[in-house]
DNA sequence: CATCTCAAGTTCCCTTAGGGAACTCCAATT
DNA sequence: AATTGGAGTTCCCTAAGGGAACTTGAGATG
């Protein structure tokens, strides 16, 4: 084996990595995000090579991030989030968020997004599941879980 | 340029990846994050090739995520967290969130997050830094901002 | 009916990057 | 003086990305 397998590792990391953590995997998917469902469109929008975008979409329908299917009679077909890959969107705000604050410089952030509860332009925070305060860095333990490696 | 760089996209998710997208970096992050501070601790504990880590740990003190410094008379170097570099642990938890709910399977996750507010077991939830409400995939619409591409 | 078009890939060649093992360097310790 | 040990370097081999040309299948066109 060449590439280093992450997909076995006792690490929710690393296994995440497994299924985005490809070049171009993020952008693949922020493409069917914003409306780009198909592989032509996708191509010219990133600029990617053919061959890797095949892989790249194969391997995420193949893990049940995207779905593939015909819009046409013709063989033609076009891929959507499924709803684990809308959940990885969060993941992609995220990456958004940390670019913007970090990279974006004089110019600014490069999209906006507005918050449908309340209408306004705004980016995500990160949150306790349980208390609802902020859960950042340093404001955590870490400790074995069930599915830790031996 | 055999490698496309996404420094110069016009999209935080591709200048993200700039600084963390190669194979690896994440999981090198998490590894200083834990206390892996040092070349051999990280290089054991991933198993990754040493030439590899040496690149990554080079990309991520030039990009301002790591700090290199010594901790010896001898020349002894271990890299810890910048600001900017505990801002992308974020990523990181949102990784372990996504890993945690859709590929950790029977065993559960392999690792558990105690927040330090409340003392529970918890998870990151992504709310809206505006208002609060929870903030996904479908909640928000995309809107071109001032540094978007001509 | 033969030809054209067009989306969606495949194939081929070239270059770069990752894996792995061995080697180097340098200061403290024995 | 020789040894140790952390922190890289170097070298060779294989795999993966870039790019361009080629293929395929079905509807559209003349």
């Amino acid at each position: 084996m060449q590439r280093t397998n992450f997909g076995e590792m006792a690490c929710s990391i690393a296994r995440t990595l497994d299924v985005i953590g490809e070049p171009w995997s993020p952008l693949v998917l922020r493409d069917v995000y914003a409306g780009f469902t198909r592989f032509e469109q996708i191509q010219e929008d990133l600029g990617i090579s053919r061959k890797v975008l095949t892989e790249r979409l194969n391997h995420l329908v193949e893990h049940g991030v995207l779905e593939r299917r015909p819009y046409d009679r013709r063989p033609r077909y076009e891929y959507v989030l499924t709803e684990k890959g809308a959940d990885l969107v969060d993941l992609l705000m995220v990456m958004v968020g940390w670019g913007d604050k970090w990279l974006a410089g004089e110019a600014g952030p490069p999209v906006l997004y507005r918050h449908h509860a309340c209408g306004q332009i705004s980016g995500v925070d990160l949150r306790c599941a349980h208390c609802g305060e902020p859960m950042h860095a340093g404001d955590v333990d870490l400790l074995p879980g069930p599915g830790a490696a031996v």
